[in-house]
DNA sequence: ATGATTTAATTCACATGTTAAGTATTTTAC
DNA sequence: GTAAAATACTTAACATGTGAATTAAATCAT
């Protein structure tokens, strides 16, 4: 059952491996509306009228800045995201369209459904304690680097 | 110290910024030797006179045939890996060279001594279960596709 | 044995990941 | 007030991620 024994890589791979299978339901859901996965996080930081700046969505969405600048492009050019002046003139601060909030909500139910089927297979409470798990544990090396 | 609420993408998330952390001092360690991280897990599988084809390359080191292709074609320019006849003449079999296995041995020490620090960082047996944790939620996941 | 099917790997095209360098704006220090 | 430092973002260059199409070899059916 076990793979081969000469790895200690095996947390690395175990990640890799977790997060290929939560999100697969979902990059099939967003594919059919022509979309990325990252490209669907962006959207879903900016659902409900908010207004981000790039380094922000960069946290939030966990995508480098240089991937952030493509994305925003293509999600401009879609008509789905639009710039709005900021006080900070370096800063480039987005919010979605009527049309990008209008995809959000159409997606939105399914995508949510995906997610509840997840905590049905694993449990609620797994996968909460999970997510709280992952959350310490990288807090925990953040801690240990800035030493 | 919690994010936004407004997230369901919490474990997705969650497992990025997990990644992120445990593969930093990895990927600053393969960095100084001109590697990759992929890479870098390419040579581990390959370690100690193992013959794989991609297939199992691929399953292995989670990455995907087309970026193999890729990664093999870099490996072989630079004399760390070699190819040897298989049977079935579809497979493209690869060995680490003389050059690839002294290069892993170098590195292998110092690349164990991190996973050790990250092992002592957060538990030895914290981290193991968490490894067993993520194992199971992938299988859980996987099983619930098939259906 | 021959043709149809399946399998293993590659190629293609495009999106993202990653580091370093560059540009414009703001802040700091004096 | 102005030059230096810091900040926010972009661009560039190359590596990997991803799905679809392609190629070559093995297997299957008959």
């Amino acid at each position: 059952m076990a793979e081969a024994p000469l790895y200690d890589d095996s947390l690395t791979i175990a990640l890799l491996r977790a997060r290929d299978a939560v999100t697969a339901p979902f990059r099939e859901h967003v594919a059919e509306a022509g979309l990325t996965l990252q490209q669907w996080r962006v959207i879903r930081a900016l659902a409900g009228g908010f207004e981000l700046d790039t380094t922000t969505l960069s946290r939030r969405c966990v995508i480098l800045p240089p991937s952030l600048t493509r994305i925003l492009r293509f999600l401009s050019e879609q008509g789905l995201v639009e710039q709005v002046p900021a006080s900070d003139r370096r800063q480039r601060v987005v919010r979605l369209t009527d049309q990008g909030q209008q995809l959000f909500d159409r997606m939105w139910v399914t995508s949510q459904e995906k997610y509840a089927a997840i905590e049905a297979a694993f449990g609620t409470d797994e996968t909460r304690q999970l997510v709280e798990t992952l959350n310490r544990f990288r807090a925990c090396l953040e801690s240990q680097d800035h030493a």
